[in-house]
Formats: C-alpha cells, sequence, structure tokens
DNA sequence: CGGCATCCTGACCGATACTG
DNA sequence: CAGTATCGGTCAGGATGCCG
C-alpha cells in the first residue's frame, strides 16, 4: 500500500513571479503534466500497476486503442523509465511490460488525482451545467 | 495547510477489464487529466492558489501566454467550477480571477503530481539519455 | 483593461495496410 | 505476436489585429 503526504505549500513557495517561458517550458511538473494528459499513459500505467502484461494482453484490455497508440504510448513511458520491457526469443516473439522502481512510485500521485477527479465528478459535472446555460453558445 | 492521504489499491481495484472505449471516454479521472495535461491549466491555479489576482497580473505573471490561452484557460477552468470570475463596473472595466473551494481541494493532487516530477526528474532525465543512446533516431 | 475574431501551424490521434 | 508505415482529420496553441 502506497501512500503520499503532500504539503501545498512546498509548492506554491518554490514558485518565484513572473514565469518566464523557458522557465515554463523547462520545468519538470509540465513535462510530466503533460504525459499524463495525453490519452492512454495514466490508463496504461495503471493496468500495468496490476503486474506485467503482454503487448496483446494490453490490446484487448484496452479494447479500442489503436496499435499505433498503444505503441506509441508504451515507447514513450519506456523513455521516461517509467516502464521496462522484455522480449523473449520465442517463435513468434513474445514482450512482456512491467512497471519499473520509478513506475510504480508514480502510481500515487496519479492515483490522487484520479480520485480526486471521482470524487468530484458531480461537482464539476453540475458546474458545466450552470455554465452553460448561463453563456449559451460560449466556448464549448 | 492542506494534506492528502491516497490509497493507491483503491483505484486499481476500481478498475474492471476490460476497459471499452465508451467507459474510458466517460471516466471522469480521464476528463480532468486531459484538463490538467494542457499547457496552462496547472500553472493558472497554483498562482490563483496564492489569493485572488486580476487578468493582467496573470498576463504578467505568466509573460509569454498569449492572451488568447489565458483567456481560454481561464474560461476552462470556470466553467469546471475550479476558478470563480468577478467583474466590478469601473472604467475602464476590473476583473478579477480566484479560485473556489472546489479549485482549492485540486491544489492538493496536482502539487502531489508536481513534487513527484520535481523529485524524479534526475531519473526521467537519465532514463532518456538511456534510451537515446540504445535506440538512436527511434522516437522522438 | 480585458477581452474577442481570425488565420495558421504543428501536435495528437485514429484507420488501414503491411511485416519479421 | 508485436509491431511498422502511411495517410488524414481534429484540435490545441500562437500571432495578429480590433473593440467596448
Amino acid at each position: 500500500m502506497f501512500t503520499t503526504n503532500i504539503d501545498v505549500s512546498d509548492l506554491a513557495g518554490k514558485l518565484a513571479l513572473p514565469v518566464t517561458g523557458k522557465e515554463h517550458d523547462a520545468c519538470p511538473a509540465t513535462d510530466v503534466l503533460r504525459r499524463v494528459g495525453d490519452k492512454w499513459s495514466v490508463l496504461v500505467v495503471v493496468l500495468l500497476g496490476r503486474g506485467v502484461q503482454r503487448y496483446g494482453e494490453l490490446d484487448r484490455a484496452i479494447e479500442n486503442i489503436s496499435q499505433r497508440m498503444l505503441t506509441r504510448t508504451l515507447r514513450n513511458l519506456e523513455r521516461d523509465g517509467l516502464v521496462h520491457r522484455t522480449t523473449y526469443p520465442t517463435v513468434p516473439v513474445t514482450v512482456e511490460y512491467g512497471l519499473t522502481l520509478l513506475g510504480e512510485t508514480l502510481l500515487g500521485p496519479i492515483s490522487a488525482l484520479s480520485l480526486w477527479a471521482v470524487a468530484h465528478q458531480h461537482d464539476i459535472e453540475a458546474a458545466r451545467a450552470v455554465f452553460d446555460k448561463q453563456n449559451p453558445g460560449k466556448l464549448m
């Protein structure tokens, strides 16, 4: 069981003003947030959090992901050192994917965010309904 | 001081296999992750976490954000109920932005993720260097 | 001051076909 | 089985100009 215990003031305190473009682009948090924000990465990480799985297992587990995106997602995660890829010289070839130790440490933060999303989904949905009613045709 | 204390097994346990396309698209976590993953939302939320700020203050604080994206980011956050917008009928008009109570509860999870990113930035950088050396020309 | 309208570029992502 | 190659669509995001 992993737990996280975070003091928010740590982050706000570290942030100096103004935030230049280079600071933002070079910020490791920006980097990670973009990876986490792409369509499949978090889902793959969470699935691999249950244990090592083969390419085909992931492909079937996520039903509608394209092979292109599954491969791209796994390559990116592998490049960042979050996922390790193991091949066995069988015929045909067998490939297993699993989380690295670094990848496992990511489970805590992304679970915190996911659980926040689940916990507050109705608040968000309600807020959107109000906004869309008060601002017809705006945004969207 | 906000703190979060998360049991990762909560998330993995809730996830059933296989994950259909509709389940993934309708998942509130997917939704939040995409908003968090866009280029400016988290930065704006963190800045507003320090207190109410005017449009121009945010614009100068983030130096190189375009007005278009600042407005879009604020609108999206407002629509989701994370940010509140207050206008004062001065001449010219004054507009203040601040976090809602819901928005403040998001500071915990995104700080957890950001601090993870900062803590492991060197691991990630090193992993990328190894990957890029072993797979020249692949990905990127 | 605090936007909105418009145009443009490059990601991200999906569909399809092919392969060691 | 586990990918690669190619094409095309959609959309985030930047630049510029105008406005109440």
